[in-house]
DNA sequence: TTGTGGATATAAGTATGCCTGTATACGCAC
DNA sequence: GTGCGTATACAGGCATACTTATATCCACAA
């Protein structure tokens, strides 16, 4: 496993990163000069960031009218949601069969980690984490690739739900349940308790934000 | 709807086209230099199309060493049609019942556009437009996204598929079938026929590129 | 005073040129 | 004869410079 190759992908990981963990707030404009002067690197590898990013789903792109960091109102987190449950339910589904013990024990251990974690901005990246765990023996490449596409485009929107102690809490729960029914290979409680977990977050995620306004579009 | 704003994305949409109408076969080295001539373009713009189609998986970038149209082997169509068969019965669940008049007859003026089009690189776009017609009021605009990036993904190898007459005429039923059933509101029905009509074009197709010896990897 | 048109400024799109990394081939040494 | 190392060539990444499009502001006219 090496990494990234290019200034372009670097660039692509450190941007992902502070988007997700809300350095960069939703609707921050992404000058290409500016970003190029603060890496040390011309335009063209920042440009080429950017539109992978974009491709991401995390900042939109408009011709001449330059980047920004993709807003999403309550409509749109409905939708990731949505989607999520379907691909990630699919998933779980084809994966708790043959699940090795192994990575059940690597689920749990996220768990934990979850729990001691104090830095606010990791909590996204070990919730993926534990979440891709499940799914690693479903067998289909594309459909791990686009529930981590997902994850990746709403990880700043899990970051805010994740401070919520009282959500916090009730989730971890909810982990605990979902690996226990995974290590007794039930699968229909599995994709219950799952489904149920993901409708938790999508409607406390939407009604916080529709509160706190963060859904009006530029 | 005014067309592709800057050069990229009209190169981008040539590229796609002629790889999905079979123009340009699986494994083709795409050299930015040698499209830059052949477009009148310079090479940034046609760097900036590639990264895009590897980005819709069309094609695949390896840093230095360029990109090719991406080759799939059964394993990863099995993989997509799996993936349609998931995200196209989601939506058509969603959409069924709320589907306008004016979309079933689109969707079935599609259908007689087939039977009378004798040009084989444009069946892979009415397909796909049968089937995005079908969907459209399923009320999730990226889930459209996700099945028209599918589509577009397959469609050179689609079109393998309907070359064989025996099978366009299955097709052909089958999907009147499926509008019949949406005429009715029977969404479970429309979802069963959709299902089987995607299991059995995985393994023709499956079993097609098995056969051909197109599988095999540069 | 308001609306429209033009000019200017800003930022992205595009072109060209250079540099770096990788792959392949050839030669030398073991 | 084979294997490893070095050199050369080719292709893409990156930088710099130029063009184009759009948005905003000011001026002039109605």
């Amino acid at each position: 496993m090496q990494g990234p190759r290019t200034v372009a992908e670097q660039v692509a990981n450190v941007l992902r990163e502070a988007i997700a963990n809300g350095t960069i707030k939703a609707g921050t404009p992404l000058r290409q000069d500016e970003l190029a002067e603060q890496f040390g690197f011309s335009r063209m590898p920042i440009r080429d960031a950017l539109r992978q990013l974009e491709a991401e789903g995390i900042v939109s792109i408009h011709p001449t009218k330059g980047a920004q960091v993709a807003r999403m109102d309550s409509a749109e987190i409905s939708e990731i949601y949505a989607l999520r449950e379907l691909l990630e339910s699919e998933a779980l589904r084809l994966s708790v069969p043959s699940l090795a013990a192994a990575k059940l024990d690597e689920a749990e251990q996220v768990l934990d980690q979850i729990d001691a974690e104090r830095n606010v901005g990791r909590w996204g990246a070990l919730n993926k984490g534990f979440h891709l765990a499940l799914y690693d023996a479903c067998g289909n490449h594309r459909l791990l690739g686009l529930i981590e596409a997902h994850h990746n485009a709403a990880d700043r929107y899990v970051r805010i739900l994740l401070s919520n102690l009282d959500y916090r809490n009730r989730s971890q729960t909810e982990h605990r349940d979902l690996l226990a029914a995974c290590r007794r290979r039930d699968g229909d409680k599995a994709t219950s308790i799952l489904r149920q977990h993901l409708r938790e977050g999508s409607e406390t995620l939407v009604s916080a934000i529709k509160e706190d306004g963060l859904s009006r579009k530029s």
